[in-house]
RNA sequence: GCGGAAAUAGCUCAGUUGGUAGAGCGCAACCUUGCCAAGGUUGAGGUCGCGGGUCCGAGUCCCGUUUUCCGCUCCA
């Protein structure tokens, strides 16, 4: 089977079994939104949980935050979403290549720039030491004719690009008789905004209702709250705030299943460091956050960092947590140093000192920030395409089973009567409602003992119990193991033990020690 | 957004030159059950993605559209 044909029957195995469905079905679906179904959303919880447990319990200096998805529109200006996730685009027709019309129109003011500046070498050569730049510039009809150019187009653009007049820029494009640099042909599209931030108005009002975006990462919930948590918490550098939550951008193109959707969500944590010690905890989070990937047991070898050559504008370093998907290795995590960048920004903007007093040193200052951030949704992509098997079986026959750690199993144990019978049933129930308390259980009686065992692989659970004629006796069951397919006797008190043991959260955030 | 391919029952698919929508599995009820998708009986479930058109007649031909997959493009 090749990689294709693999996703493709993981994609309808976790539609089969309500892992994720696509959003709004039965009106054709809605083109890059998932729902996650009822073993979907298990699964997502509890890799919330080990996130959160790992970043917040583990690490006495992380507390965690739940900050909204509306924020204050300005907070975007801050970051540099409004100005970076803005941009009008046109595509030419013939090389079917998409341009930002900006960056089009600045390309050509940088031609006519470099003519005038031809023309301005040349009188240099002329007039030698008696040259005078600026007259030159400011007479000659050369040089003239394309700054006057420069001038129009650049004002004609402003306006255009501040009026958010979209056929005005097009038009200026054709005006300026702009060739595509690959096909060499004017046939231009219209010009079309792209907005990756999602817009929405607050108050109900169409007069009064400012327009406010949907967040397009949670990071910037953590940085606005940084006092709040720093003076309501007694936080002392360092120190991490953790936040899990939704995020939307309206990519252009979204795809590949739940690996790039429209609204997904995140796991974040920023890490406020004393500036100069931010190598030091760069180095730490990379480590500690592949130690928390690996130990879930997907394979050390699926994984790799993938380090920034160029990088944005706020980071200092950044590296990429890579995995092995069926499509390939893509990001999966980022870890940045963003410097001192946000919070910065956001104390020039808000007017608001965003500094931190170090009793160490007597001194205030701005921290400095490790970012990691985690999509949660290619997490659980990660998950299911590692766990996702197909087995052949000694018989013969083929067996699908989700391999998850136990931790993340969305059901952990499954009750099952080895027959259809009252005296097995009622024991069997007993089992369940003691179990049910402490795991997520399932309890089912139809079919054949065998079919009810291929059911639960399907889904992944660790553990099946099966209650036969023999349990009326002895007060044991048989406890199936999901791997191996082994089978032990053990006597019913035991199997919460034995359960508790291999699906404990505790045994998993100590090997990430 | 561009180009290519696909869409028929919950799933996997068949459906001939245009002539009354099918199979296997699954699902539900009952009977039978004795540890890895067992058997029997009965039953539910489809305006063939959606909207137009051609035709006496369209799952089938034509146009449009939606969604998905692949390749571009995009992803501070």
């Amino acid at each position: 089977m090749t990689q294709d044909e693999l996703f493709k029957n993981l994609i309808a195995h976790t539609k089969e079994y309500g892992f994720i469905f696509p959003s709004s079905e039965i009106y054709d679906g809605l083109s890059a939104v998932y729902d996650y179904g009822q073993m979907g959303s298990e699964l997502k919880n509890n890799i919330k949980k080990y996130w959160w447990d790992a970043m917040v319990k583990l690490h006495e200096n992380i507390v965690g935050i739940d900050s909204c998805i509306f924020m204050h529109p300005k907070i975007w200006k801050a970051s540099g979403h409004v100005d970076a996730f803005n941009d009008p685009l046109i595509d030419n027709k013939d090389s079917k290549k998409r341009y930002r019309a900006d960056v089009l129109l600045e390309d050509y003011i940088a031609k006519l720039e470099a003519k005038a500046n031809k023309e301005v070498e040349k009188g240099k050569k002329r007039f030698g030491d008696s040259f005078n730049e600026q007259q030159f510039r400011e007479t000659n009809p050369n040089v003239l004719r394309e700054t006057t150019k420069i001038q129009q187009v650049r004002e004609r653009m402003t306006k255009a690009l501040n009026d958010n007049d979209l056929t005005a820029l097009r038009q200026l494009i054709i005006d300026c008789e702009i060739a595509d640099p690959i096909s060499g042909t004017k046939n231009w599209t219209d010009v079309r905004q792209f907005n990756l931030m999602f817009s929405t108005q607050v108050g109900s009002v169409s007069d009064d209702a400012g327009t406010i975006y949907l967040r397009p990462e949670t990071a910037q919930g953590i940085f606005v709250n940084f006092l709040n948590v720093q003076k309501s918490g007694r936080m002392k550098i360092p120190f991490g705030i953790a936040q899990i939550g939704k995020a939307f951008r309206n990519e252009i193109v979204a795809r590949q299943f739940i690996f790039r959707m429209r609204e997904f969500e995140q796991m974040e944590m920023q890490f406020f460091v004393k500036p100069g010690e931010e190598m030091k905890w760069f180095e730490y989070w990379k480590q500690h956050r592949l130690a928390w990937h690996t130990a879930i047991g997907l394979g050390k070898e699926n994984y790799r960092f993938h380090d920034h050559e160029k990088l944005a504008h706020y980071a200092n370093a950044a590296t990429d947590i890579e995995f092995n998907f069926p499509f390939g290795f893509k990001e999966l995590e980022g870890i940045h140093s963003r410097t001192d960048y946000d919070l910065r920004r956001h104390q020039e903007f808000s007017g608001k000192k965003i500094q931190y007093f170090d009793p160490e040193d007597n001194a205030s200052y701005t921290p400095y920030d490790i970012e990691t951030s985690i999509g949660l949704d290619r997490t659980v992509l990660a998950v299911l395409s590692s766990a996702y098997n197909v087995e052949k079986l000694e018989n013969g026959e083929e067996r699908v089973v989700m391999k998850f750690h136990p931790v993340l199993a969305p059901v952990k144990v499954a009750v099952l009567p080895l027959v259809k019978k009252d005296e097995l049933s009622a024991v069997a129930q007993k089992i369940m409602d003691e179990l049910k308390f402490d795991f997520n259980c399932q309890y089912e009686e139809k079919d054949t003992i065998g079919k009810r065992y291929r059911r639960q692989d399907a889904i992944g659970t660790p553990f099946c119990v099966t209650v036969d004629f023999d349990t009326l006796n002895d007060n044991a069951v048989t406890l199936r193991e999901r791997d191996s397919m082994k089978q032990e006797r053990v006597p019913i008190e035991k199997i919460h033990e034995i359960v508790a043991q291999k699906v404990s959260m505790k045994r998993l955030l100590e090997q990430l020690k």
